[in-house]
DNA sequence: ACTAAATTGGTACTAAAGTATGACCTGATT
DNA sequence: AATCAGGTCATACTTTAGTACCAATTTAGT
């Protein structure tokens, strides 16, 4: 509030000082009516600027929420990227048998995986894994 | 794009003739130095809110994507209380025999409304199931 | 080059999940 | 009274999931 008063203050100072000077160019030639004319439009060219984003409107631009992923969450709790792979397909409802066609590999390999990100994740089965995961925003 | 050149043609052709009223007015007294005073502060009030405007910045809200549970979809999937309770249980990780302790009933019991929600569901797993559940928002 | 971490895979086992089927009870509807 | 849907429970079985070890490669960082 008080930056506004402040702010109008120096408008009218200006403006003030600009019909002062309109009146003396008349006798004093020196003071070009250009000048003042220069001035003039620096002056409302900053006034009007003012008043435009004084009373702007914002747009709203409604984003539906981006989740971000907590990378960092994801190092502090050394999931590996393989891990990471395999919480994912198991957040999709993968079995087993099925992660392991989908990323190439055993299923002797999935279980290792399966069972390093239970630890990590200190829960006790998928389901728990799956919701701690989103819980905690490692996963989509 | 086309807008935009109408525009900046106006606001040159009213400088022009500011600019030419201005020497104009040299020979022509009758035309008061106050009168394109005036005008110059109009022209440039209002090309200083046009740009005022133009330039304002877009608000972005991120919304916090209001999750609305579809009870509509519930009842077209034919989806009990019960078995609705079981799924909000299966969804935060428990196991049937948590489950059946949650909801003080036998492991069979639940094992039934498990295998019965994944027809309905048209799922095989439980971790589909929640996926599921949740993609078509039936619950949180 | 060396080391640590990551990835892979196996065996053997237990636990949990899931399927199929049948049965009993209850409250609401016809 | 009969029917039906929802809920309950059991048995028997198959399949997955999960645990506990161990071990061979591969990869990335020092």
């Amino acid at each position: 509030m008080r930056n506004t008063i402040f702010r109008f203050g120096l408008i009218i100072a200006a403006l003030l000082i600009l019909f002062e000077l309109s009146k003396v160019s008349a006798f004093v030639p020196e003071i070009s009516s250009d000048i003042i004319l220069a001035l003039t439009g620096a002056t409302f060219i900053g006034l009007g600027i003012y008043v435009g984003l004084k009373f702007r409107k914002e747009k709203v631009v409604e984003v539906p929420a981006p989740i971000e992923i907590n990378s960092a969450r994801i190092k502090e709790l050394g999931l590996s990227e393989r891990e990471m792979e395999v919480l994912h397909a198991m957040a999709e409802g993968e079995s087993n048998s099925g992660i392991a066609e989908k990323l190439f590999v055993s299923e002797s390999t999935i279980k290792t995986h399966v069972s390093n990100i239970f630890v990590k994740l200190d829960v006790k089965r998928r389901t728990q894994a799956v919701t701690k995961a989103k819980e905690i925003r490692i996963i989509q």
